[in-house]
DNA sequence: CTTAAAATTTAGACAAGACTAAAAATTTAT
DNA sequence: ATAAATTTTTAGTCTTGTCTAAATTTTAAG
């Protein structure tokens, strides 16, 4: 059994895992639960005495398959109600992550399926997150941030980076939202500030912005 | 802010003092609870400490205004969870008490008023009973233990004191749901068992179905 | 290669919620 | 009305997850 608290801290790894292949450090750890040194610490041995990472002293930590798997359930099930609630319930897509944050911990095989099927085997949450199958399997994603384009070309927005809501409430009012056909119409050298056109209106977005919208070429 | 806990003792609270208006017992508590009466008084001097209940030493506990209204709003949404598990995820009635357990403690004022919208504001959960509205106003009902019944009367199942799974298993093996029509035909006084038809078929039925079967005469 | 800085771990403490054993209050029975 | 039985509370301990402060290890700088 994994308790809730073991369960954020393998979410936590496992983002932290994502960026780079190599072992996730306490302090890492520790910054991201918004907790310390310490505590991460105590944590970590834990979730080592119950198989779900490997760890050595000083040394960080890897998550196990294990615990691969365990993350990984629990970010399907975050997603997968992330989906319920904008789809069902209206929620706009700044408001779920919160909520989705408590249901991502209920254990029940069954509701975790049913709802899969309740909303048709969604692919990705609201902001354009992959959502694991049942195996545990992540579809690779093809998608660069938008400040990495470098001249003059049409894209569309496939996802955030960053879900606060703050950025959220931006993209909102601006009317960029998944699916939308982003033009890149300059790039400033000086600032890495973005000239861009979103549905016939031209836009000027930071560096700040370019590093947190997800886009395909199209 | 009630924790999960002390979400779980309110609950608990309010069922024993439903049955008649007399404070409730450090004993009683701590056996609905599964625990043992020096947990319950622990847990009772917390709840008492944050307005939810009356306590004097020695004598029990009433919930006070605050206190009712947290337990209420708990069993509203430990039932409207149950409908949504029925309804839309294909739940049986004797499977959803368990992950409804789990669902009713998630904290958000907008997911249980969409929830509700979503289910068209039912008013009973799948074993017939009444679903609180947001204020914690609870619609009385009329209904009688099928055991009360004297003589030979038609009545319509509306409900079941007890939701096991295996009292709910057998009422499915006997073809009773929700709504279905009971003639009862004959009472033995010796075991207090009763004869009666369900759907054109003959059936016995003993003291403890009896028991936990709320009818309406129809 | 040695030392200073940074990261990590250990030690000891605390709050929540539970337990056991023992003490105190209440209820029941004679 | 008092003794026995039952109920309830208290005292002290345990586990989980957290903290601070101190000690240790690793890394980085010169």
């Amino acid at each position: 059994m994994v308790t809730l608290s073991e369960e954020n801290y393998l979410k936590a790894i496992y983002h932290l895992a994502k960026q780079d292949k190599a072992s996730v450090s306490t302090n890492a750890i520790a910054t991201k639960m918004l907790t310390k040194a310490s505590s991460a610490t105590d944590m970590i041995k834990k979730l080592a005495e119950k198989g779900l990472v490997d760890y050595q002293k000083y040394q960080g930590v890897h998550l196990t398959e294990k615990g691969r798997f365990a993350a990984v359930s629990v970010i399907r099930k975050h997603r997968l109600w992330e989906v319920f609630l904008v789809k069902k319930l209206n929620f706009s897509w700044d408001e779920v992550h919160e909520v989705a944050e408590q249901l991502e911990h209920i254990k029940s095989e069954k509701l975790t399926q049913q709802l899969d099927a309740f909303l048709d085997h969604p692919k990705e949450d609201p902001h354009g997150d992959p959502i694991p199958d049942c195996e545990g399997n992540l579809p690779s994603t093809q998608k660069i941030l938008l400040a990495q384009i470098e001249r003059a070309e049409s894209c569309i927005c496939v996802g955030v980076k960053d879900s606060t809501s703050q950025f959220l409430q931006y993209l909102d009012k601006h009317n960029i939202a998944l699916g939308t056909k982003i033009e890149v119409l300059s790039k400033e050298s000086f600032d890495e500030s973005m000239s861009i056109n979103v549905k016939n209106h031209q836009l000027t977005i930071s560096k700040e912005v370019a590093h947190n919208l997800f886009v395909k070429i199209s």
